[in-house]
DNA sequence: ATCGCACCTGGAGCCGACTCCAGGTCAACC
DNA sequence: GGTTGACCTGGAGTCGGCTCCAGGTGCGAT
């Protein structure tokens, strides 16, 4: 099973390294094993859950709320259900985000089309 | 040419009336124009200048952009073929945001049906 | 006339999410 | 054996965008 180096994981996921290991202090990742020089060691896990954060942060989740869906993935399989409904919720969240933008770019075109005209 | 209190401000644009101040302080609206008593009283314009603004921050334009956008509206007319670029390729990150959402939301589907399949 | 209320000001404070820094360790290459 | 470079730590600083506060004004209703 391979492991990964922090540049092999700003690489990867576009975390930065500074990001990485704010990520680890406030408890989002677990603890990251270490090398006998005490450097980060990251699983391969570790990187698909650096996946599943990166989705639900780019999809404007707050960090509080990860934090929570990790609580959930830490406690085991009997906590799924209330995955489902976390996750749930978010896709309408997302859901709203899209239908919203979608929205105010008809407004944003209307005023280029304006402008266009009056140019 | 009716007026605006500032309560219906608030009302029609969303905005609190912290944030209208705060918009007019750095300059992002216009010198509201006061009555006697020196209270804001919004025309019109000021409340469709909002609007914009509004869309704009909901899609995600960062303030020191609207400023600019703000400064060209200034300007005059000359600043026309400007605010197209400005609005274009701020259309282009909202197309971006879009796409991007949509391609997450794909993400957050996958787990769910992943999660209710090991349910 | 006095109460409540909507409003005013300048300035401080807050929140989320990083980002940067100083000073240090270790491994490897020249 | 000296230098480079990737990494380490704890803690402070930054940034964007508000949000709150104390103390004050003026107006309409009881």
């Amino acid at each position: 099973m391979s492991v990964y180096t922090p540049a092999e994981v700003v690489e990867e996921t576009g975390f930065t390294l500074d990001t990485l290991r704010y990520y680890e202090k406030i408890g989002l990742l677990e603890p990251v094993s270490r090398n006998a020089a005490g450097q980060r060691r990251f699983t391969e896990e570790d990187v698909g859950w650096l996946g599943t954060i990166r989705c639900l942060r780019d999809t404007g989740m707050p960090i509080a709320e990860m934090l929570r869906f990790a609580d959930l993935v830490r406690q085991g399989d009997h906590t799924i259900a209330d995955r489902i409904k976390l996750l749930e919720e978010h896709d309408g969240r997302v859901r709203d985000q899209i239908a919203n933008l979608t929205e105010r770019q008809r407004y944003i075109h209307d005023k280029i089309s304006y402008y266009r005209r009056v140019v």
